[in-house]
This record gives structure tokens, sequence and C-alpha cells, in this order.
DNA sequence: GATGAATGAGGATTCATTCAT
DNA sequence: AATGAATGAATCCTCATTCAT
């Protein structure tokens, strides 16, 4: 792919984003996503073979996976450090709102797209077991419990964010309650 | 309406859960849940004025409100016996799958449908603020969060429930940890 | 089906009819077939469960089995007098500009859909060869080849009409020759 | 157009005809074309100013015109023996599979394509009146008849071959009946 | 109450074709 | 010659909704 088609195939995913985000991934036509990108509707389905494949891609990237490896492959760290990482990382990245809404039209696909699905397990069964040795040293169930209540209460507050407590202030709540 | 066109209304209302559990609100046709209830595609939009009025009243129902509402009616239940009664109540009512793939079909709808929107701000501002207050005495910041992680922690066990543990011992634990 | 459903959908059947022998099956798009008919494209699709289903029905209706089968039914009928009522028959549905350009539509969906190969397969193997007993008291080579020539010639007229012969008068000299 | 030019043409062309035969001009896409030929589908447009100029010239190649001028612009043969070399031709060019269903789907353009309506117009009212004349003498009734009872029985046998006489058989006893 | 018939809007996708490289 | 990128028209089909019975 050429540097020019490179460039088109990004305008799509971005505007995807933002219409998914705004209408979910079933309210929003390929024809409106073309609109956004400043394409035709034709272009989205040269680079992506079809509305599903575009779907779980972003689908895909819209979960906190990323969030969650990124800490666990920094080595060095351990203990409360990672949570604290974890918290930064989710802090950064469902920051905006486009983001925050993107998580839960995501969610609903599970179950629906098989990909989906699987990066979902992969991220609650390994994903959040990892997390939990790193961050207590072991994968008792208290630990096992306890990561998900960190995730558990940050996606609570993604789906409706406290008027009177930023994002990064309900974040140190979390990590003072649950850290080891 | 008569006993029998009430009847009728509830296999419909029964067939919509399903169906919207099983293939996402937009997944699912209004044929094919007159085929799983055994009604005519016409009789849905006789008892309810539109499939948007049918996917709200059942997008309600499947939220956790009345989970936590239940508990703040009951005046008796204070500090830990309401975050027990939280906990036992969201065990009862998502039990089973199919409740549970509604949940997050639900959450999705938020930002699309406004009844399901001010559903969810009421249930995240006001009712996990009543339930912070009888269950710690008090609003401050901590016990704010500490619902969230509670009910976070909940959600995410429901996203993916744990292969080694019920949600019933993860709700234990949840409380061992949460408790006031 | 109502009385007036029937009619609605036999209205459909010959719009379709038409538009298939003027434009081809692959040429003629279901909209074409609406605004003959007087319906909206939808309607179609009520009564067809997709054009496939409507172009092999069609199809079906095209192929001159019915010809050759409804003088083989005629317990009477033996040797030249079967024969000429193929040819009689087979002149009062081809007379028609319509069912002859069909025909060739038709012939060439053989190996794209099922149906209409099981037909044409019908008609050469079993029909042809029932039809070359009745004619000529047995089934050797000479008979086989016999009514080929006969119905292939009537299709090769079929293909382009003579303009100085009428396709009953093709007809009796193609009996003259072919007769037993 | 250079050596290679020519040989991607050529390509094309073959890859063409293969797909043609198998899926119909109308159900064959350049895509298509273009995966089988191994070229890119912009190629094809470079060779033929459109799909209905490819489509005209493999169908115009497809039909038995030749198979008949051949035989016709031989000075020496007459009488039966013109008849036997358009049997022999016709064997020859129809003995695969792939011009046997090539032919039926070129048929089915007459009538949609200028160029095809005019090559079979040729075919059958020119070509076969001077079989007709050099085969038999004379260009009387029976005789036009006659030649197209040859070539309709061939054409039929191609339709379905059958499966305990060879076409070489068949139009042994073709040119028995029909020889003068 | 309940259904079948009928509609129109909208959606994903295919495809021939054009353009720039 | 040859290709990838880009387009727009057209197509089949789905679906919520309305109408008549």
């Amino acid at each position: 792919m050429g540097r020019y088609g490179e460039e088109a195939k990004n305008k799509i995913f971005l505007a995807a984003i933002k219409c998914f985000a705004e209408n979910g991934y079933f309210g929003t036509s390929l024809s409106r996503i073309a609109k956004e990108a400043g394409v035709s509707k034709s272009l989205i389905l040269w680079y992506y073979p079809s509305k599903d494949s575009l779907v779980v891609e972003v689908a895909i990237k819209s979960l906190p996976l990323d969030v969650i490896n990124e800490c666990l492959r920094n080595e060095k760290l351990r203990g409360r450090a990672v949570l604290e990482c974890v918290v930064s990382n989710y802090i950064k990245k469902y920051g905006d709102e486009v983001m925050r809404k993107l998580l839960f039209h995501t969610l609903a696909l599970r179950g629906l797209y098989e990909p989906v699905s699987r990066s979902v397990n992969i991220l609650c069964d390994q994903a959040l077991t990892q997390l939990a040795e790193k961050a207590y040293g072991n994968v008792d169930p208290e630990s096992l419990v306890k990561v998900r209540a960190l995730i558990g209460g940050l996606i609570c507050y993604t789906l409706n964010p406290m008027k009177d407590m930023e994002l990064k202030t309900f974040g140190k709540y979390l990590l003072e309650i649950l850290s080891p």
C-alpha cells in the first residue's frame, strides 16, 4: 500500500472510531463514516473487506487490554507500582469521551463477534490474573477479586463520570483502597 | 386489556428479552421476536407503539437499579448489611446468563436512548450515593469510590465469569475487602 | 394467502416473465419487475423469499418439459400422433416471442441453478426417452437421435424464426422427415 | 502491441472464456477474470475498452458459425460430405465442456448484444441456407428444415450429452437420418 | 385483539470504470 | 504496459411501520 493509500485508510479508521462512539456500531452506516472521512463508501470496502472487519478492528483497539499489557511488559514494575501504571494508562486512554463511549459499545459486541469475545476473554482471564500476580505477589482469590474491583471501579466511573471527582482523583482513592 | 391480551404481551416481552440478550438490540428484528413469541409481527406493534419502546422497556428492566433500590428501601439495613443485600440481590438477578448478556447490551444504549441514559444516571448518581451513605455512614470520596469498586467488581465478573470462582464466593470476597 | 394476495403474486409473476424475457435474468432488477407489476419492490420479496427463487420459478415454467409430458400422459397417443402432439404443443407455447426469448435465457441458467439443471436433465434424459419409445416403439439409438433432431429442430427455429416459413409449416416438414 | 502485451491479452482472453463458461457472462466479474488470468483488473480494461467488448469477443467465438463456414469455403465438398464436415467440425469444437457451456450462455445474449444477434442471424439465415444448398442441391423447404434438424440435433445433444452415446456416434446417426 | 398484505427508507456490498502513478 | 486507489451507480435485501380486514 502506497503512502497516500495509508493516509486514506487512517482517515477512515479515525472517522469510524468517532462515528461508532457517537451512534454505536449498528447505528452507524458506512455512508456515515464515508461522509465523516471525506471519502466514498466504496473506498472503505477497498481497505476493509466488510463493515464487520472494520467494526472488529475498531472494537479490539477500544478495549483496555493494551492498558494492562503495557504495564505487565515492564519488568521493573511490582506491587503498587503496577496498579499505579494501570490506573494512569487507563486515565490516559479513557480520558476523552470518545473512547469512553466506545468502550461500552464494544463490550456489547462480545457474543456477537468472535474476535471481540476472544479479546475480552484474554483481558479478563489472562491479563487480570497476571496483573494480580505482579501486584499482590500471588493469585489467591482475594488478589483476583481485588484487581477486578480495581478495573471494575474504573469501568464504573467510565460509565458515568462523577461530577465532583476527577478520574485522576478517583484513581488515587481506588489505589488507596486496593493497593497491597 | 383483557386477560388473554395480558398473556400475549407477556409472551412478547419474554421473547424480546431472550432475543435481545442473544443478538443485541440492533441485531434483533421484530420478526425474530414475533417468531420466538409465536405471534405475528403486527401484534408486537399493537402492544408497543414502536420497536424502540419495547427496547427501552426491556433495557430499563435489565439494569441493576432495582437491585440497589430494594435494599435502600429497607429502612432497617445499615452498614455491611446493605452491601450484603446488594450483592445478594445482584447475584439473584444476574445469576442467569440471559440477564448477564442483556446488561452489556443495555449499557451500550446509554447515549442512544434518553430514558436509558436517565436510568443509568439515576443509578450511578443517586442510588450509589445513597448506598454509600447507608453503608459507610457518610458520602466522603472514599465511600463513593468504594461503592463503585463494589458494583464495578460485580459488573466485571458479570462480563466474564471466572472459571474457578462462583459469583457467590466472588461477592463474599468483595464484601470482605470493601465492607465498612 | 387471501384472494387479493393471490392476485398480486400473479401480477408479479407475469411482470417477471416479461422483464426476464426482455433483458435476461441478470439484466433484470427487482425494481424493474416491481415497476412493471405496479407494486413495491418489497412486495416481491414478500411472495418470493429471494430474487433467485423467482428466477427459478419462472425458469422452470419456461422449459418445454410440460409440452412433452402432456403428450406422454395421453395414453391413446402412439406413433406419429405423439410427435404431432408435441409439435403442436410446442407451437402453442412458443408461438409468442416472450416465451421464445425466455427459453434461451433459461437454458443459460443450467449449471448456475440446480433446480434448472435438474429440470433440463429430466427433460433430456427421461422425457425424450419416453417420447422415443412412444413414437417409434423402441429406444434404439436411431429413435433417440430422431427425437433429438425433432426437438432440436424446433429449438433451432425458435432461436431464429425463418422469415419465409411459419413455425407451423416448419413443424409439418419436421414431422414428415422424422416420423416413424 | 508488443510481444509481451500479446501474451497478456491472450491470457486474459482464455481466462475470460473459462470464467464465462463456468459462471455465465453476468455471473462473472472482471475481478474474477483478473484473478484467473493473474493480472490486474485494470489491465483487462487496457486491452478491452469495456467488459462488454470482452463479452462480445468471447461470445462471437463461441458460436458455431466458423464450424459451418469452414465447410462452406471448401469448394470441393458437396452433398453428404458437407454435412459430414460440419458434424466433424462441430464435434471438434464442442468436444470439450467449456465450449458446450459457453454456447448456451452466448445464445442467451442474443437480444442483449447487437453483434451477437447479428452473428446468430448470419448463422441461421445465410450460413444454414448455403449449407442446405451445398448439401441438398437446392433450398426448398425440406432442405432448409433438414439442416435445422441437423444443427438442432447437435445443439440438443450439446445441451445435455447422452450417457450411453458419444457425440461422434450421435453425429453418425444424425447424418444417416438427414443425409441427402 | 390479531393477522396478512403492502410500503418505503436505508444498508451493505458488488462492480465496471476512471485516474494517478 | 501495468497497477493500486478511488468512485458512483446499481442491486438485493432487511426491517420497522402502516393499512385493510
